[in-house]
DNA sequence: TAGATTGTTAATCGATTAACAATC
DNA sequence: TAGATTGTTAATCGATTAACAATC
């Protein structure tokens, strides 16, 4: 069964797309066309429609897009209407958070257990949720196939994490450890949310900008 | 004053350059070529140079890179050395987690003041700092002049803080709110972590992952 | 029907890779 | 010096944009 290559800029477009479409909908749009949705979202409307096409035909001459029946197709691309089973590792700050505000459920996802080290916080209850001991990873995958990661542990563990992890059966990691996870297995899929990356950009963007104002950003 | 446009992905290859190079340095080593660089990231020798030729000479014939010396140019490069500062709107779990855990100094930030708007929460101390109340934004970024913003707020309140924020002299925002901000001021730096594209890009890839063999990712 | 707008092909633009002379 | 490796030019590859026939 041979794909043709979609390439990871498009990937990268499509939650894009989703959010802007959310929106009209929830603006009372019935339909847009791509022009129109090209104006909103600062791209051109070619790449627009080169971009769903690659993926079917979701429009109709004359007419546009319709905003539901396209919100469909993208979020079925993206694989929302199925459910992953998916697990947080490391209960810190940042993992409360995700669990307190982060709705999985919307994307696809369901949480299904909490794990962390510490004393303090395991047999805790987090979300409604109680805190497994991170001794329990490998039990708790065999017994319960999740298939997603969430990797919100200290750097220095992150690694030995995630090669447990995937010996135990995860194929998914959205790691929020600041480093590129060592990771051979090629079944893996990993995506990273690299907070500092993200600010050094903005610090090269900010001493680039405001100097003269014919610069580009 | 003219600058040659430097592409974005360049710039969103430089800190990941910095890690690696972090990496070595504590490993101990003192010089690395291209090539060798090249094996363990995982791209090209050829993007490598290309690269780092985009910002000046910083290597030599027949010995490679010096890391310390490289290392420090790309940290100038991204301005790392200079001290911005920096606020954060939304002290709530995930504002928290940045505070406690986020080494905004070694990115060349330094967090200058938190700001809320929950009656329990301004005027308690966060990380050795007194929560503000929001409504004094304006009053404090016309008397501080910090440059940056982290925002941290819930969705609904995303665009009007934002706009808020811009008015009374913010040229940079860190935005971890899941939409676009609409901005039309064109001297200030948006940067965007969208949690949710994110993990949308992970269930793409995971639906078209491990089915077959030779399927690339 | 006439106007609007798609899907797609062709043209352009930009980014990556390859190659190699320069030189440490 | 000989070997290694850069910086850079040229070649290739891929992504974006433009154009337009098809058609709703």
């Amino acid at each position: 069964m041979k794909k043709a290559k979609i390439s990871h800029n498009v990937i990268t477009r499509l939650p894009r797309y989703l959010r802007y479409l959310a929106d009209l909908r929830d603006a009372g749009m019935i339909r847009i066309s791509s022009s129109e949705l090209s104006h909103q979202m600062g791209i051109t409307a070619s790449q627009i429609r080169q971009d769903f096409s690659t993926f079917g035909e979701f429009g109709q001459q004359g007419y546009g897009y319709n905003i539901d029946m396209l919100t469909k197709e993208i979020g079925d691309i993206l694989g929302i209407s199925s459910v992953r089973s998916c697990i947080i590792i490391g209960a810190g700050n940042l993992g409360r958070a995700l669990i307190a505000n982060f709705p999985f459920d919307e994307y696809g996802f369901s949480l299904a257990a909490i794990f962390d080290i510490s004393e303090e916080t395991v047999g805790t209850e987090i979300g409604g949720k109680n805190v497994l001991h991170a001794n329990q990873l490998e039990s708790y995958i065999e017994n319960n196939r999740p298939e997603v990661a969430v990797l919100t542990v200290p750097v220095k563990s992150a690694n030995s994490t995630a090669g447990r992890l995937i010996d135990a059966g995860i194929t998914g990691i959205w790691n929020f450890t600041n480093i590129d996870l060592k990771i051979t297995s090629p079944n893996v899929v990993v995506e990273n949310i690299h907070f500092s990356d993200s600010l050094l950009i903005l610090n090269y963007y900010m001493s680039r900008s405001n100097h003269s104002p014919d610069d580009e950003v």
